[in-house]
DNA sequence: CTGGGTTGTTGATCCACCTCAATGCCGGGG
DNA sequence: CCCCGGCATTGAGGTGGATCAACAACCCAG
């Protein structure tokens, strides 16, 4: 009999990775693992499954085409628990830090007869893939559907949401990552990306004090720009806090 | 003590729906149901866990925009297995039948208990979300990437794999959905659906002999049009054919 | 067979975004 | 200090896809 939390609690997110997934192994290897990231860094996936939580800085989930285009799948920033697709069907996959970033690696490839015999963490597993489908579905529909002013505003929206402070004259941005790399978040380049920007701060949605770095007095009337809500929480495979009961 | 095979094997989709997960269920009532859906005709996913299948017909998971604009995002044929979001974010979606379809409804909302307290089952759930998330990946990285010749041709060539048939000729394929639902997948319109179409039969990467249906000679070719592969295997959540022991 | 509704095709036009190129800004090193 | 490389911004011009509109093909009902 043990308990645990899977995520957040007074250890930060660092402290409940360790403690909380690794508490449902029994007895292996001291898993997690601390990497640091340069930007521009990159991180192959590797097989097997494993799990990343971003500790600081900000990494990206990317895959390219064979012309080199490249798409940002998702985006990752302090608190996020994300899983890479497994197994890569001739698309690869890997995790490129867009900043100066730490991360912290579990290693779940050797433990599949772990998982598959423990009810709570296997199920945990579940949710968590089920949370980070939802977010690369608003992803999906963002990029079917909107233009570009429209991603553009949902996407600092957002940041602020997660990684903006509270000033007392708005919500203060410091955007961790280059236009290009939004560019291909977003599935626009980098040019107009820039443009984009410009238009923004025209309409007063945000006021942007130099490249990198950003005032929103009204996150909601910048995300209502978009005909579907930005996530207020933020996006990606994240564990709840909660408690589980382990048996 | 049971066994059980999660997908596949003699029975079809709906024997082994019915034979595989139910049977890992602890005496629960019947759980499947059996669902006959007209051409346009809606699902609402509801609430709380659900799992479907498809046995006939062509089904999409849609989300529309507050202006009204749908984007599918994944299409589900005969042997596809999946689970729309269970949380919908203000962003609603709904099970949209493309053609006369039947599908088998599993409504697992009510054993929240019951997986959360069986490893095998909730690992398996965690695997199949795992390979949805793929190929959900693959379809971001055809909105945000690839133009429309590139869609339709990776469409087509999906479209061969999945229902496809045979014949001396070619791979014959009967288009189950209309120029609107295409475009609303692809992220187009269906008039440049329509006129790609024209460019992809003038370029004789396949043979339109009506309005909805093709012959494809080479599907590799008409894939290889995009910089990234088509999924051979269709796409969506599916279990593999294995055996489970259960405990 | 005929008429009406739905769906698909094709054309003309417009515009959002891409591409290419020039310039500005900033930080680091000689 | 200047120079240099990387990044951001802005402009000019081209294009892919959207929009609007006309028309054709097909299905079904009567």
């Amino acid at each position: 009999m043990a308990s645990g939390k899977l995520a957040g609690g007074a250890g930060g997110p660092f402290r409940s990775c360790a403690n909380g997934i690794c508490g449902l192994l029994d007895g292996g290897p001291p898993l997690p693992r601390l990497r640091s990231m340069e930007r521009g860094e990159r991180l192959d996936t590797g097989t097997g499954l494993k799990l990343w939580t971003v500790l600081g800085g900000i990494v990206a989930l990317c895959t390219s085409l064979a012309d080199g285009r490249r798409q940002i799948v998702g985006l990752s920033t302090p608190g996020n628990l994300f899983c890479p697709p497994d197994e890569t069907e001739r698309l690869d996959f890997w995790i490129e830090a867009l900043a100066p970033s730490q991360l912290c690696e579990l290693d779940l490839s050797s433990h599949a007869r772990t998982i598959a015999g423990n009810a709570t963490l296997a199920s945990e597993l579940f949710r968590a893939a089920q949370g980070q489908a939802r977010s690369i579905y608003a992803h999906l529909v963002t990029l079917g559907r909107l233009d570009g002013m429209e991603r553009v505003c949902l996407f600092l929206a957002d940041m602020a949401w997660r990684i903006g402070e509270r000033t007392p004259e708005g919500c203060r941005v410091r955007l961790p990552m280059a236009r290009e790399d939004i560019a291909d978040y977003l599935g626009l380049n980098a040019e107009t990306v820039s443009r984009i920007f410009s238009r923004v701060k025209k309409a007063r949605l945000a006021d942007f004090r130099s490249p990198t770095e950003y005032v929103v007095q009204d996150i909601a009337a910048l995300q209502s720009r978009a005909p579907i809500p930005a996530p207020h929480r933020p996006a990606g495979l994240e564990f709840e806090e909660r408690e589980v009961a382990l048996s």
